[in-house]
RNA sequence: GACCGGGUAGCUCAGCUGGCAGAGCAACGGACUUUUAAUCCGUAGGUCGUGGGUUCGAAACCCACCCCGGUCACCA
């Protein structure tokens, strides 16, 4: 007792209810449903005035309306939703007092003909009624006038982060980017294996981590004493299957960086990888926007898209420019011969701090970020990066001071990443070495030396072309939703003390 | 980690220069057989994020802390 009177005065009214519901007999937390219709299927089955169609449907009560002696329900479903009309005559007095005990939120399954009411709306006229699921709080539905208004209803970002589940209870538009995520990551699916690419798993938990620059989470294994770190990438381990002569694999899995969290990045995200023998990095620039344009056509219906405010435009070929060329144009830096002072004073000139801690590469890069990022709208495809930011890609045919490498930027952020896969397993050795004594020299994001990896690479890896696409950004941009988190179903929170 | 904004009823929010803690919706009781932000009458509902301080008096002012959002930093 005690229990409930510290309970709020609402969720004790429910609890009221409930009991008064097991006093009757009715079981409030039912087992299942027969439904001939979905909700919209139900708004379909309706023919005219007249002829008889006969439905039974579920779903959570979304809206109620008493008027004495007759009741009008919306009821909810992934689909959408229907009006009930529940009406004392029909239902006998003791079936229509049973509507009182129900609330807001509770599962209920109905059988009824199909009609249509004054206001012209498709109604189901309930002959029989059930409760499915009593729900012992109150979700905040909040309620949408005639001009589509929404009045109340839940915005506290923290609670539609938290408690997720009350968020894609309430708002249809949020459940619209899950389906629709869940549509695109088929699509990528059907797209490879209908290449002759196999879907893998590899390690999440691992004892050297590497493919990326980036901090790891650290855990520990009991029973084999031994420190394993999550995944940044899945890069080293797909390229061993390559090795292993799978030639073409796929993996859609999450990584794990130890990283602060912001709009665009968050610790634990979903990452597609893919590895192609016998083909270098113009090879995956072909399938990357076969790829991606194919998923735009058929998910938005146009190759043209408005998102943010802005058109993007995926028909190809997209603009493709050299790293190299883009600093130069938007800086007047030539990364070829330009010394770090230079590179610098140009990034102090622009607000950056700390730069004279910063090693080459990090230099090179925020030159890159800090010049050429945002100007880069549509998606474009940058080519040709040096090699020293590139630790993993072969040097470019003709200039080996260059790896062939891309990335794509869309809306100024980067989706993708791929090379010619180095497959020199000296040449690797030598830049793990260059890794390691940037490790030494304080960048602990530098990769460590994977022996095991270089070993691979010594029994033999075929030329090989490689990708990597951040699942998450990209549902963001097809999604038109600009925090990461709004495409993450359960983001991690700091746990409430 | 730094700065800015926020945390008040179940939800959405107001609360001025310190003076009895409010509204709408939801809830509860009543009326109402085609309503749809239903309507009408009535009732109840609060650890004002937490802990200290200033004051005759604090939701408001001061200090510390917690949580959220944004910007920056970090982050290919």
């Amino acid at each position: 007792m005690t229990v409930i009177e510290e309970r709020s005065y609402i969720e004790a009214a429910r609890r009221e209810k409930l009991a008064a519901l097991i006093e009757r007999g009715i079981a409030p937390f039912g087992y299942r449903f027969e439904r001939s219709h979905s909700a919209q299927e139900a708004l379909e089955a309706y023919e005219e005035d007249g002829v008889e169609v006969s439905v039974s449907t579920a779903g959570r009560i979304v809206s109620m309306r008493p008027h004495g002696k007759a009741t009008f329900v919306h009821i909810g479903d992934r689909s959408g939703k229907i009006q009930l009309y529940f009406r004392r005559d029909v239902l006998g007095d003791d079936g229509y007092e049973l509507l009182k005990l129900f609330d807001l939120s509770d599962f209920i399954g109905v059988r009824g003909s199909l009609f249509r009411t004054r206001t012209q709306e498709v109604t189901i006229k309930v002959e029989e009624f059930q409760l499915l699921t009593k729900a012992l709080r109150p979700l905040p539905f909040g309620k949408e006038d005639a001009e589509g208004e929404q009045h109340g209803g839940l915005t506290d970002p923290e609670m539609r982060y938290r408690q997720r589940y009350v968020d894609l209870a309430v708002h249809a538009d949020v459940r619209e980017v899950f389906i629709l995520r869940a549509q695109v990551v088929r699509l990528i699916r059907q797209f490879f294996d209908g290449r002759g690419f196999i879907e893998v798993e590899t390690p999440i938990l691992q004892p050297i981590y590497g493919g990326a620059a980036a901090s790891p989470f650290v855990t520990n294994h009991r029973a084999l004493d031994t420190r394993l770190y999550l995944r940044i990438a899945d890069e080293l381990y797909l390229k061993r299957c390559i090795v292993g002569g799978l030639d073409r694999v796929y993996e859609i899995g999450h990584d794990f960086r130890n990283e602060g969290i912001d709009r665009l990045h968050f610790p634990e995200f979903t990452m597609l990888e893919f590895y192609q023998a016998y083909a270098d990095y113009n090879d995956m620039m072909d399938v990357l926007e076969e790829l991606i344009s194919g998923i735009v056509e058929q998910v938005c219906g146009s190759l043209r898209i408005e998102r943010f405010g802005k058109t993007f435009d995926f028909t190809r070929p997209w603009r493709r420019a050299g790293f190299v060329d883009l600093v130069r144009q938007h800086s007047g830096v030539d990364l070829a011969t330009a010394e770090d002072g230079e590179l610098r004073q140009r990034l102090r000139d622009r607000g950056e701090e700390a730069v004279d801690e910063w090693p080459r590469t990090k230099l090179i890069d925020e030159m890159f970020k800090t010049f050429v990022e945002p100007s880069l709208v549509q998606p474009t495809i940058v080519q040709d990066h040096p090699i020293e930011i590139s630790p993993l890609a072969k040097p470019k045919r003709g200039n080996p001071r260059l790896a062939e490498r891309f990335e794509l930027l869309v809306n100024g952020h980067e989706l993708a990443n791929a090379f010619s896969e180095l497959n020199d397993p000296d040449d690797q050795r030598r830049r793990f070495e260059e890794q390691a004594a940037a490790r030494e020299a304080g960048d602990d994001e530098a990769h460590q030396i994977d022996e095991d990896f270089i070993r691979a690479l010594e029994y033999g890896m075929p030329p090989t072309g490689g990708l990597g696409l951040g699942i998450d950004r990209l549902i963001m941009l097809l999604a038109n939703r600009k925090s990461i988190r709004d495409v993450i179903l359960f983001p991690t929170m700091r746990p409430k003390t």
